[in-house]
DNA sequence: TGCTGTACGTA
DNA sequence: CGTACGTACAGCAT
């Protein structure tokens, strides 16, 4: 039976609902557990939330286009009077109830709902009342109450919406209903009623008899006052105690039945929707710690088909879903919920295949793909929130959806845990995540591993556009679904708030979480299509979740460092600094903050008088290091201006390496000695990883005074030593494979010197004669070559005359033609297609190509012979160290991969590994691409990372 | 407090 | 007027 069916037959004025305010409230507080729905001023919220939810799911499922509650009023009944013990059990509602009734009329009242009490009579009178006038004035009518007391409202315009077990599930009570469930009509309930009791209201019925015997004697005499005249002629012990109650049954009777004739003072055509008070409903909300989603929920009711300007509302009238969930709290729980709503595991999709460069043709690759695409689309979500930091995690709470339904846990304890992780290992191969790495970070907090997913849509929208670098799973929903989705962070609070902030993971743990597995479950399904167009889902699956895992262990391990070493470098830089900035202000006549350009500039161009070399691009004087030492060089008849210079030189160097030591002291672990960086894998366009918190891809290399931070890198507890092991000119030997250019091919091949090689050709001498100046220009002309660097450029660098350099050039590509070639073609096809790729079929899209603005499409051109290169140096090294680390694992070996540098790889070694491991290590990164070119490694072992240079 | 510019460390 | 990054500080806006 459709509750719609009058309207639609066009036999109503309208729709009417009436809803017993007290009931509801009750309903929801004894169904919704207080601990999940409180404040974190102890405020209990569950009755209030209920009563929210529940009145906007019904109006959104009926709408109803009059309404009113009812309330009971505070004091006594004329059903007191007659039956004393009359309700007792709901007076005595706990504090934490009767607490939120006020809020739930403040709601109300914000929402403009009318609402009605009526001193000396219950709320089911009121509804009573309403009803029969919403029956009489011809509205389809609908009672909202979970007081059965309601059934004998029921006729054919009066419907009953009845929580049934589960709180929000409605029954719709239509007279056929009531016929069904209780074998009278409607007008009979009360005197079934009666007759059983109402243990609810603390009422008592005949003993023995329930629902089932008082129907049976209903129907055999015709209604209560029958069964009464008849009373003798019910045999057996409940005749007996039949007899026995009649006074109370009578009394029953008289109690339950509800007055329909008060005079309220309203008509029904009074009881339209009011104006909503947003700006109250906010502050009410907000107080109660109420999410965004549930306030839109509400909005979206209360504001239906109105125009609204709260941005809030706009949020979510687009496409996002949000999951009801339930939270689950016992093993048990999340068992059933996962047995019920994942898909079955199959372990089909995932067989390992191997990583093979696009160029070698595969028509499995491309089904593969396809496969893997739609097997996102029959997937679920985990997600993982809280604090993340390696080594020092702290657990929040996490989510997991299927379809629509989705559960939460806000706290795992060790049986929830151990269920997770059975849940996990048996369902991760249909599992979408959103951050893999930081996910893992995350669960590991509390014991549980997650193992490797369908689909990360990180990576996945890394893939798709790795220029774009979205900060946030919002910024992710905007970027790739266009789905606009405002913010909340802390602090965006609209308006001025009379009461405390409120707390800010509160709501976040209301609001946030669900929200994210949306987004995450919208994310999946949209980036599985772009991946599959682009050819993208092999590198995803074979190169970037792999890696995310290798790089998940690398910063959990973290590298031990030398804190007495450090400590004491410190020192010793500290005071070199100070003292070359005593010298500086010596030679100065003044205190400047040598660490400013604007002061600096002052100084050296202005009172000292000395001609500047370079503008900055903002059209002041350059004060670096190349400039400084060029205006030593040439002004040093000027003494003083000489010995600053030197002196602030000398502070720059001195300065920096502090801060760099000071900057690994900070990011130290106190509880392990360790550092754990957190290496991003989404932000370098090329497909680079970077490294953060602290950077250790950039410690000092060059020269020894700062190469000797790398001493304080140490192994750790457990090990022995570190390995070194770097890939040489990775990136010439890739153009070289790439060009196909046969001397530079052979150049690598012949196992000489490369860049004297390389040099003797461009110079047409013998090897032997090649002068270290001829081998240096060749070898930045080399370097340059996959950066786009200008001639200009390439003289600026090595310090000779823009000609010398152009012929440089020119003789190089003379000598390696197809090289040239080659450079080329990467920007023209880039032209053409709007992208260029790497060998693994890495994407990077260069719209500044295009641009009228000539030094954008020239910047665009030099990135865009860059990335390829650089980038397919990055995926062969991610390659190498999943085999790497596969490769230590199988071997059961102890030794770690703890950095990596771009082209190097750092392992801590355990004692007796250090043979094992340089070989394996070596061979996974030598063999991790078939090239025309031989991969080179060099490694080397050391007690410390300086030590294991080679 | 947050952004921009300058400088400088790495591959 | 060479690609790709991250960080620290000063200075200025807010």
């Amino acid at each position: 039976m459709n509750a719609n069916t009058a309207t639609v037959e066009g036999t109503t004025r309208g729709t009417l609902l009436v809803v017993d305010g007290h009931s509801l409230a009750f309903r929801a507080f004894f169904a919704l557990p207080v601990e999940n729905f409180s404040t974190s001023a102890g405020q209990a919220t569950n009755a209030v939330w209920g009563f929210a939810t529940m009145l906007s799911q019904v109006i959104d499922a009926e709408h109803p286009d009059h309404l009113a509650v009812a309330f009971d009023v505070k004091g006594g009944t004329f059903r007191n009077t007659m039956l004393p013990q009359y309700k007792g059990t709901r007076d005595a509602a706990p504090e934490d109830l009767l607490t939120q009734l006020p809020l739930i009329q403040r709601m109300l009242t914000a929402l403009g709902v009318t609402f009605i009490e009526k001193p000396g009579y219950e709320g089911d009178d009121v509804i009573g009342t309403l009803a029969s006038m919403g029956d009489k004035a011809g509205y389809r009518t609908l009672v909202l109450s979970g007081d059965r007391d309601a059934f004998q409202l029921i006729n054919d315009n009066i419907t009953v919406l009845y929580p049934g077990h589960h709180f929000k599930d409605l029954k719709h009570m239509t007279p056929d209903a009531v016929v069904e469930k209780y074998h009278v009509t409607p007008e009979q309930y009360p005197d079934l009623a009666a007759l059983r009791g109402e243990t609810a209201d603390n009422i008592p019925g005949v003993p023995g008899v329930g629902d089932g015997f008082a129907a049976k004697w209903i129907n055999l005499y015709g209604g209560l006052d029958q069964i009464i005249e008849h009373a003798d002629e019910i045999g057996g012990k409940k005749g007996e105690a039949l007899r026995a109650n009649i006074d109370q049954v009578k009394l029953n009777r008289s109690v339950n039945a509800l007055v329909r004739d008060l005079d309220l003072g309203v008509s029904i055509e009074d009881l339209t929707f009011g104006q909503v008070d947003a700006n109250q409903l906010n502050q009410l909300f907000t107080r109660l710690e109420f999410g965004i989603r549930t306030k839109n929920r509400v909005l979206r009711t209360f504001n239906a088909g109105k125009p609204t300007n709260d941005p809030v509302q706009q949020d979510e009238s687009g496409k996002l879903e949000i999951p009801q969930y339930e939270t689950v709290d016992s093993p048990e729980a999340l068992e059933a919920w996962v047995r019920d709503n994942l898909p079955m595991p199959n372990g089909h999709l995932h067989d390992e295949r191997e990583i093979a460069p696009k160029t070698t043709p595969s028509g499995f690759a491309i089904d593969h793909t396809k496969q893997c695409a739609q097997s996102v689309a029959h997937s679920w979500v985990l997600q993982v929130e809280g604090e993340s930091k390696p080594g020092n995690a702290a657990y929040a709470s996490l989510m997991i959806a299927a379809h629509d339904k989705a559960i939460r846990t806000n706290r795992v304890d060790r049986d929830m845990a151990s269920q997770l992780q059975t849940v996990l290992d048996e369902h991760h191969q249909s599992m979408v995540v959103h951050g893999y790495k930081e996910q893992s970070h995350l669960l590991e907090s509390v014991g549980v591993a997650l193992p490797k997913p369908l689909f990360d849509t990180k990576l996945a929208g890394y893939l798709v556009h790795p220029d774009f670098h979205a900060d946030t799973l919002e910024q992710a929903a905007a970027h790739f679904l266009d789905l606009h989705i405002e913010e909340q962070s802390e602090g965006a609070t609209q308006g001025t708030l009379d009461f405390d902030e409120p707390d800010d993971s509160a709501q976040r743990n209301d609001n946030q979480l669900p929200r994210h597995t949306a987004i995450v479950g919208l994310l999946a399904r949209k980036l599985a299509d772009s991946l599959d167009q682009r050819e993208q889902f092999s590198l995803l699956e074979s190169v970037e979740i792999p890696v995310s895992r290798v790089l998940y262990g690398m910063e959990h391990a973290g590298a031990q460092v030398d804190m007495n070493r450090l400590m004491s470098m410190r020192e010793q830089l500290a005071a070199d600094a100070n003292h070359a900035q005593e010298t500086a202000w010596q030679y100065a006549g003044e205190r400047v903050n040598l660490q400013s350009p604007k002061q600096l500039q002052k100084i050296l161009f202005e009172d000292m008088g000395l001609k500047p070399t370079k503008k900055t691009k903002t059209g002041s004087y350059t004060t670096n290091a190349a400039a400084l030492q060029a205006l030593r060089n040439r002004s040093c008849d000027n003494d003083s201006a000489c010995q600053f210079l030197d002196a602030l030189l000398l502070h720059r160097e001195k300065n920096k390496l502090k801060q760099i030591v000071q900057t690994l002291i900070d990011a130290t672990n106190r509880s392990d000695g360790r550092i754990h960086t957190t290496f991003e894998q989404t932000v370098a366009a090329t497909g680079r990883l970077s490294s953060v918190d602290p950077n250790l891809q950039n410690i000092p290399n060059r020269d020894p005074a700062g190469r000797e931070i790398r001493s304080a890198f140490v192994p750790g507890e457990g090990f022995e030593s570190l390995l070194s092991s770097d890939y040489s000119q990775v990136e010439l030997r890739i153009m070289a494979d790439l060009s196909g250019d046969e001397a530079l091919i052979e150049a690598f091949r012949s196992g000489r010197d490369f860049h004297k090689y390389v040099a003797s050709l461009v110079y047409g001498v013998p090897v032997d004669e090649i002068t270290s100046d001829q081998r240096s220009h060749v070898k930045a002309m080399s370097y340059g070559l996959a950066y786009g660097l200008s001639t200009y450029g390439l003289s600026q660098q090595l310090g000779i005359k823009p000609g010398e350099a152009e012929s440089l050039k020119r003789q190089y590509f003379a000598t390696f033609g197809k090289v040239h070639e080659y450079l080329e073609s990467l920007v023209s096809t880039a032209r053409e297609k709007g992208y260029t790729e790497t060998i693994y079929g890495r994407r990077r899209y260069f719209p500044g190509l295009k641009s009228p603005n000539r030094a954008v499409r020239d910047a665009a051109e030099r990135a865009a012979l860059n990335a390829p290169i650089q980038g397919s140096a990055a995926d062969i090294m991610k390659i190498a160290m999943i085999r790497a680390d596969d490769a230590l694992h199988e071997a059961g070996l102890a030794s770690r991969i703890i950095l990596q540098i771009h082209d190097e790889l750092v392992v801590e070694v355990a004692p007796g590994e250090a043979e094992r491991v340089t070989a394996l290590v070596k061979d996974a990164m030598e063999h991790a691409v078939d090239m025309a070119v031989p991969l080179d490694v060099s490694t080397g072992i050391g007690s410390d990372w300086q030590l294991a240079a080679h």
